[in-house]
DNA sequence: TTTCTAACTTGTAATGATTACAAACTAATA
DNA sequence: TATTAGTTTGTAATCATTACAAGTTAGAAA
């Protein structure tokens, strides 16, 4: 499933989020980088092009983006957020040597349970850890 | 499936962890409140009974736990780690009005994807957010 | 039981990610 | 073009977790 840039601007417009410049290059660079980034990584990767923008304004962007259902927040460490621009159903793989952030295709809602009737889920997410192949060869 | 302290301290002793008194009491702190407590919330609670625990003697021990895999952790929400004396197969969903963090059973190795093949992996977590049938009713 | 020592605990300081805040700026509308 | 609510920015604050070094102890060996 590919992400479009002009479709996300149209879901912006939909939740009356001003299309300001440094949320268009955020936005961006998660379309362009969908390794799972961390607020730093984005801050850092925007700073040569944009100079003067602002940690903060990142985090903001990224809450905002949160809240409008554009990006999905991964807590799979304690220590570090991660960001993702695709929103469908899959899981995320995470090496623990490499570090690296995986996706992997699974259909959430056929995880089955009646332990939870009478809950309103709005949030499902599925996290591995382990090794990954390329690490494991080597 | 019932967690008894006994088979724990028989766990600890085949990991080479000593049973010191504040690690024993970290222990029954977690078999006796199986909500999920934080490291903040143990450390409370076993402020009374044990006056001289340091908070880093808390942390200390979850993470010697964790690496036991005596308890998981639950990282849910980016800003608190959970912790769980419970290590068997379940997943957790969390109520974002009363934070409660509920148990689902759930056969998370029946889970199948074929975009892992290649992939080791030792860990495991499904986590649901929404609303619980308490604070929908109120 | 006593001795010994690696492992453990403790308090304090450091770290690092995220948020709060207030002043300056700007997208979008009329 | 003027207006203004929403946005950005830099700095300071917050808060969970870790680093560190000095004192203490569990557990093994004598
Ligand atoms: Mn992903
Ligand atoms: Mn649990
Ligand atoms: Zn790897
Ligand atoms: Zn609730």
């Amino acid at each position: 499933m590919k992400i479009i840039l002009e479709d996300l601007l149209e879901e912006l417009k939909k939740n009356n989020i001003r299309l300001s410049h440094q949320r268009l290059k955020v936005l961006e660079f998660l379309v362009l980088n969908q390794c799972h980034p961390t607020a730093d990584q984005i801050y850092n990767g925007l700073h040569k092009e944009v100079p003067t923008l602002s940690k903060t304004t990142v985090y903001n962007t990224l809450n905002s983006l949160t809240e409008a259902n554009l990006v999905r927040v991964i807590n799979i460490e304690d220590n570090e957020t991660r960001y993702d621009i695709n929103t469908f159903n899959h899981g995320h793989f995470k090496c623990q040597q490499c570090k690296e952030i995986y996706d992997f295709g699974i259909d959430i809602d056929s995880i089955y349970t009646d332990d939870l009737n009478g809950f309103k889920t709005t949030d499902k997410n599925v996290y591995f850890k382990g090794v990954c192949p390329k690490c494991s060869n080597a």
